[in-house]
DNA sequence: CATAGAATCGGACTATGGTCCGTTTAGTAA
DNA sequence: TTACTAAACGGACCATAGTCCGATTCTATG
């Protein structure tokens, strides 16, 4: 069976950072949108803010602003970014369970919930920054992806783990997770204990082999 | 344990026919904007086509578009309700195993398959009927919740049957659908595959009990 | 048939995500 | 310092989902 690792595959977070040289008036217009974004998203939800809103308040034209980030979805994500670095910091080198050392039965489980926590936090943000079906090619996703489907294949290497790891992901979209925590009211303990559950049942029980 | 049947929760499709008396004229435009939806949906796919080109081939003004149908992705499962009730039909008395008589795994295996089917089929339609978290409010998606929770109980009275439905249907939405397929070119029969060992590793096995 | 009034119609209007392109400006080299 | 160029700027513009309300049409009733 061919290894794969991390490094066959390397992070990749949305490019902040240009690549080659920046001007430095795009420079400081890039530092001004995400300002005035992640202050305008966390005053009044990202949801009811529009683009035109924050590139007044950036004291931006709208076409520098789409320049920048080329979509709404986009910016959300950009703003999520630091969020989202964190938390890939906690998976590859935090502590057990959620870094490595604990058995991947143990670490899946400490992945749900902490995405679930991203989610109680910041639903709205994940939900403007989910859309359409390119969402799934966006580089957070598949460091996500990548990790729980290194994480099935070593908990039971008989399974189709690139497969599976799409649907346990799928369980934990910002589209359900609204849904379930407000037109439900279901509690995140509940959800936390449904993912728990799903991971059991999916990963092979220790005596099964 | 308390048990739940369908009748507890009775059938619901999107109120096509409207519950009281209906004026000529109105019976008659929604005949014609649902005749132009399905066509023009149908000859160019359901995401490139606009609610005015609809209401223009329909020949309709746009206000009377949107009272009937209220939205884009309201419209969209309009379209659908007639596939709908053909699977909703043969979920309950259609032939085992999707129908009734087959035990409840293979029962869930030729549900998904269907869906998965209807998926293939109506793919675009599908995505455009989900639009944001209210869809997991719509009758057509409550009905397969509470199929494939029912089954899940069935299956599995120890499981947390509400909250794995929830998951489980998770893996079948039109977006991941349509990036696995399409962005990712993996077949059908795959798709169908990974269903069934999601599902078997999410009921019991015979031998737990 | 005439009338009343309630339901419906339809298109102008709004809000908003996203594009375009003429103008401005930051960096560079002479 | 100046001239030059590539990049960035910004706001007018476009497409489209969805709203509103005065004009119209249907149906029931006398």
């Amino acid at each position: 069976m061919k290894v794969m690792s991390y490094a066959s595959s390397p992070f990749e977070l949305p490019q902040i950072e240009p690549e080659g040289f920046e001007r430095a008036d795009a420079a400081r217009n890039r530092e001004r949108i995400l300002c005035a974004a992640r202050r305008l998203f966390d005053e009044r939800g990202a949801g009811c803010v529009s683009m035109d809103e924050i590139a007044d308040a950036a004291g931006v034209g709208k076409g520098t602003l789409f320049r920048r980030f080329g979509s709404r979805a986009s910016l959300a994500a950009a703003v999520l970014s630091e969020r989202e670095r964190e938390f890939q910091e906690g998976i590859i080198r935090g502590e057990p369970p959620l870094g490595p050392g604990a058995p991947p039965q143990e670490r899946l489980i400490a992945f749900g919930e902490a995405f679930l926590d991203t989610l109680e936090a910041h639903s709205e943000l994940l939900l403007a920054a989910e859309t359409g079906p390119a969402r799934f090619a966006h580089p957070a996703y598949r460091v996500h992806r990548l990790h729980v489907m290194l994480l099935l294949g070593e908990a039971d290497p008989e399974c189709d783990s690139e497969m599976l790891a799409e649907s346990l992901l799928a369980a934990l979209g910002a589209e359900l997770f609204i849904y379930l925590r407000r037109a439900r009211g279901i509690s995140l303990a509940r959800l936390k204990e449904s993912w728990r559950e799903q991971v059991r049942r999916t990963v092979a029980a220790p005596e099964r082999v």
